[in-house]
DNA sequence: ACCTGTGAAGCATTTCACAGCT
DNA sequence: AGCTGTGAAATGCTTCACAGGT
């Protein structure tokens, strides 16, 4: 849906597991591991090994015969793969609890996701700290954007203000949008959107609930 | 993965489906349309007619040729389908920012999802309340579980906890997990178990960011 | 004229199964 | 003997296209 050029081939459904791998294989390296194949990873994640042969394939070759994966070696490839091999700018649009609750998760700083800066309406917040520096006025977005080469906006505002802050962080030029709020967003073609949903992934646990 | 019975032939993916198309009805109504076609409603959600369409089928004959579907039938009959025609009890563990974030998003309670109780290990905050009534303390985990009919349980601790608590709320009977934990939980067979991970988010915007 | 419901076609993803390397 | 890489089969999901009803 989003793709383009060279990844033409690779599954979507591929992505989020090699993030998956990601996590499982840092863990064996913080461990020590040298090596893992394909079968030990799958049972780590819950998948099976023709899953991860295939989808490491798409990539390249990086598996030794008779041995399996190196570990180092495919930590860094899939970091590459997963362009975490450079920085990523972000902000954060919404500094109540969500948003301060994921600006103050500095798991993925680590990843090179870089907090870049926070945004709110409330003049009571505004000019405080909530994990990302001094919350800005979201008057200030445009002139922010335009100024620190922003790559993902994330967006934690209650349900009517999402649509048109995702439509002004599109039209100032920021690539990709993550939301959080509860609302089926659009945003035209070349921009990326990922949506989480809360009160989707409480009915479909109720969905299947109800059958049992 | 974790349905049964009726349902053996319900794609997993047309359930969150269902629940987009239900709030999309859901405004609708409460604008007083009375009907709509499956085209109408595809544009609002940015999917095609024939899923919509395909996707009720599974559950019946709900639309009038020629017409389109009742507006008020069909959020019925989607409630019921997604088990929201009854409550279920929900616990959250772990009362840090997100944790406070999800029990305070009162959205989810006009469905049916009823906050019961909030869990922490930490001194400081046993016995304040959260948005969800005092805190209680992880000791109490098991014997609330047993006094008040768990459906669902949303984890939102850090890391290293979340795995032995699923394996509690599991043990205790709870039949469903929400797992916000960075970490690639599990839990056994008859558990319905899903997950919501900011990292994997985060690297499937760079992955597609990367390749631009 | 319009719109649903649905077999059948088309497309995507997963899994099998085995050749080939260590 | 063990494990990867990959065509091919199997499965799952989406879209087409049209018969049938209003």
């Amino acid at each position: 849906m989003s793709q383009s050029r060279r990844n033409e081939s690779i599954p979507e459904a591929t992505v989020p597991r090699l993030s998956q791998y990601l996590r499982k294989l840092q863990q064996l390296q913080a461990r020590g591991a040298e090596t893992v194949s394909s079968r030990q990873l799958a049972d780590a994640v819950g998948t099976n090994p023709a899953q991860i042969r295939k989808d490491l394939s798409y990539f390249g070759e990086f598996g030794t015969r008779g041995v399996g994966y190196d570990v180092n070696l495919l930590v860094g490839e899939l970091r590459k793969q997963l362009g975490l091999d450079r920085s990523w700018n972000v902000i954060i649009i919404g500094s109540g609890k969500l948003g301060t609750a994921l600006a103050l998760y500095r798991g993925f700083e680590k990843q090179g996701f870089n907090l870049v800066g926070m945004f709110d309406t409330d003049e009571r917040v505004i000019g405080r700290d909530r994990g990302a520096g001094p919350v800005l006025s979201i008057d200030e977005l445009e002139s922010f954007i335009e100024a620190n080469d922003v790559h993902i906006a994330i967006i934690t505002t209650p349900a009517e203000a999402a649509q048109p802050l995702i439509d002004r962080v599109v039209a100032a030029g920021v690539p990709s949008v993550l939301n959080f709020a509860p609302i089926r967003a659009s945003a035209g073609e070349p921009v990326i959107l990922r949506q989480v949903d809360l009160s989707t992934e409480l009915m479909t646990l109720s969905f299947y609930l109800d059958k049992d």
